[in-house]
DNA sequence: TTGGATTTGTGCGTATGTATA
DNA sequence: CTATACATACGCACAAATCCA
């Protein structure tokens, strides 16, 4: 692995671990320098990570600070993580409504930045934190990239599928958040009246060669989602 | 201004004037460095600005890319802009509902990580664009930080006085948003029913020193309510 | 209040690694 | 397999913000 993430990880693992409980700021870039023995640009490289997972932040003149932890149990905006990651220490499962292979429409094609007739799979699953139902996800996922997609996958984690057995890159990805009312079939998945409130994500994911394999839509029960996000002022 | 924002900003207004119109891809790294004269860790700087703001993306071993546009008319949660910012392009004003000078109880010292009884400005606006209620906001400043509070600022731009009258810098912001059914008299102002959703960010903004003087929950209109947000892999 | 010391930010140049084409 | 292009890593000098005597 690339020395920056190690020495991130590394420094993460010791700001969890309590070694810095006694103080908010850590030592100086230079004395992190000598401490994990690398340059200049390599430790800054590894505090970039840190603050933009808001572990960290630095001030100019000042030093590197460690924050308050954010609110538990939100999901991340600013990162990619799959529904496993995001909730690792609750219990969760899916449930796969429907999985099934179609050629893309005109609607489907341009949300996947594909030509019309590209082969996809299509994806209705719902998840469940702790036994209640918390999301309805309708998922699209480019078959020219995903080649094989199954039931079996997707009642796991169609993202560490992707990442570890199709050993492909995930880039990044737009996310756009609404609030609609409930459909009918919807409001029963989630134990919902119809027409009751749900928080909404839409998002188009790319792989870091910049395609697009993948889009989902995502109703989240109005009464477990809160997100958090990170911004920074440039 | 730094050399890296410069060159951003120079390769942003060519961006956006049609200087690349036919082309996804920009020039190479080298060739950017030569045109615009500067090293190598300056070029990498700017072009992290515009990867940031959703404009470009990188590919290793292939180039620099320009993105299509995002949605528009949706609020970017990753960066901290002011509603004017934020509307620039549409008609918005403000209609302060109350401006009044408290001191800190449990729950305000905690949000805004200062002692009880320090003094604070409360503000309560609401917020128009394009002459339809967008949205309600109930925001705190701390006094100590931000000497000075008037309801002629509040009308106009309160982070843009904070920034170019004040000359203080932000640095970041962590968001929080949830849905939650409508009060009756935010339901009133926002010209809606009681009890119909509305799309609710909880924030708290910290200058570049790490202070928070700002804390803010808006509640939206969620007829209108949009966010995006870039989510990167690490 | 000031000014020097400390600490992070920016900028330069180069070499090598790694993914893409 | 080779060439291309971005990613990582090294090290140094100076700028800018903060801190403190």
């Amino acid at each position: 692995m690339r020395k920056y993430r190690l020495v991130a990880d590394q420094l993460l693992e010791e700001i969890t671990h309590g070694k810095y409980k006694n103080e908010l700021r850590l030592p100086t870039e230079e004395d992190l320098i000598v401490a994990y023995s690398v340059s200049k640009s390599t430790l800054r490289n590894a505090i970039d990570v840190l603050v933009d997972k808001s572990i960290l932040y630095r001030v100019q003149g000042s030093g590197i600070y460690i924050r308050k932890p954010i609110y538990p149990d939100t999901i991340t905006i600013n990162s990619i993580k799959g529904f496993k990651e995001e909730f690792k220490n609750k219990k969760i499962h899916s449930k796969v409504i429907k999985l099934e292979q179609v050629e893309a429409d005109a609607e489907i094609s341009f949300k996947l930045q594909c030509e019309i007739g590209t082969p996809v799979y299509f994806v209705n699953r719902i998840r469940y934190v702790e036994n209640e139902p918390f999301s309805i996800e309708y998922s699209y996922f480019n078959k020219n990239i995903i080649p094989y997609l199954g039931k079996e996958i997707a009642e796991k984690s169609i993202y560490n599928y992707i990442e570890n057995d199709l050993n492909l890159s995930i880039g990044f990805a737009d996310k756009y958040i609404s609030v609609e009312k409930l459909s009918k079939i919807d409001s029963d998945h989630l134990q919902l009246n119809e027409s009751d409130p749900s928080m909404v994500t839409e998002e188009t994911v790319f792989l870091s060669n910049g395609k697009v394999f993948n889009h989902s839509k995502v109703i989240h029960n109005y009464k477990y989602a809160k997100f958090f996000a990170l911004a920074k002022n440039r």
